[in-house]
Formats: structure tokens, sequence, C-alpha cells
DNA sequence: ACGAGCTCCTGCTTGC
DNA sequence: TGCAAGCAGGAGCTCG
């Protein structure tokens, strides 16, 4: 499952790879990552096909490379919950998932795969400093424009809960699931804590937080049990280890030694401490 | 405008 | 044993 951590250390897996090179040929294997491509998959091979990739940055989840030599500047990848960039040559196969390939002009072959699809790219335009896809996503906590003071005042004028808020990509971007339950029980609260009841000093916490743990999850290259996730070179993440609620029902606090508890949160679960994190007075 | 719920998808796990 | 249901979940979309 790819948050901010993971999709930083593919960008930065990609970028001696793709950045200088030109895109010889693009194959597109399966119709269902380019679905965002209203013009077609034509017009996406032929924008990306010759276009020089010149540098390959990231927001939040959102990664993308600019191109020079072509109408369109971006091409933009949310890999979703299960895509990939896979590097090697004309001689790899990356298996019965892979979506996109991408032949660049120093024999290497990039290419996209992705068992369960919710993952896709697009060849875009820019709107200033970002691809058009990606105007709407907020600032991630790694991003040195990033304003702490700001997020938690927009956090605390939600009427909703915490965790809700933390995924919300254009309140702060980079958690998914998995951070959001690290991060609240670093921050010991609740997930159904009432944003508008939150102090300011508790907003900033729980996204410092947020911060922290997915600083740590980065220098350990990306948190992964999941085979689903790789680098860019085929290797696994490892600070699955590490992680204090995520997946651990049943398994003893590392701070009170109480049972972490899995419960049913929008379609998927949240993982916390009963006594660390209790529900509080006001939860929604 | 904002918040909440639904939906897309595949493969592994669980239960009858 | 075999089949079906459950589960994993990011984010765009729709509805209230």
């Amino acid at each position: 499952m790819p948050e901010l951590p993971e999709v930083e250390t593919v960008r930065r897996g990609l970028e001696p790879v793709v950045v200088g090179r030109r895109v010889l040929r693009v194959s597109v294997l399966s119709h269902r990552p380019l679905r965002r491509q209203a013009e077609g998959e034509r017009a996406f091979s032929d924008w990306l096909t010759g276009a020089r990739i010149t540098s390959v940055q990231r927001r939040g989840k959102y990664l993308w490379w600019w191109l020079a030599d072509t109408q369109r500047p971006a091409l933009v990848a949310h890999l979703g919950m299960s895509g990939q960039f896979r590097t090697g040559t004309s001689q790899d196969g990356f298996g019965p998932h892979e979506r996109v390939r991408f032949e660049l002009d120093d024999g290497a072959v990039l290419s996209f795969v992705d068992q369960r699809t919710f993952g896709w790219v697009l060849a875009d335009t820019a709107v200033g400093d970002v691809p058009a896809s990606v105007e709407h996503i907020a600032r991630d906590p790694f991003d040195e424009r990033f304003d702490l003071r700001g997020a938690a005042a927009r956090m605390r004028s939600r009427r909703t809960g915490v965790k809700r808020a933390l995924l919300d990509q254009t309140l702060v971007s980079g958690i998914g699931n998995i951070y959001a339950d690290e991060a609240l029980w670093r921050a010991k609260m609740h997930p159904s804590h009432a944003t508008d009841s939150l102090s300011r000093s508790a907003a900033t916490a729980v996204l410092g937080a947020a911060a922290e743990v997915m600083a740590a999850a980065l220098q350990a290259g990306g948190t992964s049990f999941d085979p689903l996730y790789v680098h860019v070179n085929g290797e696994s993440g490892w600070f699955s280890r590490d992680l204090a609620v995520y997946g651990r029902e049943g398994e003893p606090c590392r701070r009170c030694g109480r049972a972490i508890l899995r419960e049913a949160f929008a379609n998927r679960s949240s993982y916390r401490c009963p006594g660390c994190q209790p529900l509080p007075a006001r939860a929604r």
C-alpha cells in the first residue's frame, strides 16, 4: 500500500534511471491505467514518444515526470494500492500485471506493473508548478513549503473525525490508512476524535506525528510487508517491523501493554490501543 | 460547500 | 475439497 514514504522511495529509484533520457517507444498493454486519459491511448503514446524526461517530482502520493519536446509537459502516475514501477532491459518480463511499458533511449525499459489496477498514468498539462491532475492535492509534510500551522487550522475547521481528516488529501497529502493509524497512536488520539474539538496544539501534534512516522519509514526504505510493494529494482522495503498498531490486532501495545484493537472504519480497518487512545467525549 | 458513502479491481484468506 | 464471501484500500464520484 504505497503512501508517501513508499512513493518517495520509488521517486528516488526512478530519478537516476529516467532523468535526461528520451522515450523511444510506449506500449500500452492494458486499457485500465489509461482510463483518465480522455484523449485516448493513441494520444498518450504519441505525446510520450520522443519526449525527454527532465525531472521526477512528487506531491503526496502523486508522482510525475516533467517532459520536454512534447505537447504534454507531464507524465503523472498514481500507484493506487498495488502499482509499481520496475526497471530492466527489453529482455525482462514483469509478469501478468504489466500494464504500460516505456522504452528509453539508452536501452532501459521502465514498466508500470499493477495487480489491482487502482493505479493510473496520464499525459497531462501543467497548472503553475504542478500537473493539472495534482492541482487539488495539498502540500505534504515533506514539502519545504508545507504549512503545519495552516494545515492544523484547516483541520480544526472541519466537522469530521481526525482520522478522516488525516486521510483527506486536499487537507494534507501523503497519509494513507497505515500512517494515519501510526500517527494517531503516537499522538495518543482516538481516530474518531472530533476535529472541531481539537486544541491547536493537539491538531499540530497529530500532524507532526504523521510527519515523524513517515520520515522514519522513508529512512527505512518504505513500509512493506506486502509483496505488491517493491522498489524499482524489485527489492522489498522493511519498515513493517516498526509499526506500532497497524496490523497488530490482539498484540500488546508497546506503551501500555493493552491488546491492540481492530475496528471497522469507512469500509476498511482502524487499529488503535484502547488504553492510549480511548474514545473522547466528542467523537465523529 | 462540505461531508459521507459507494465504487472500481484482483488475489489471497477464511468459513461453511 | 470446493466454492463463495470477506478483505485489502486510494481517490473520484455522487448524493444529501
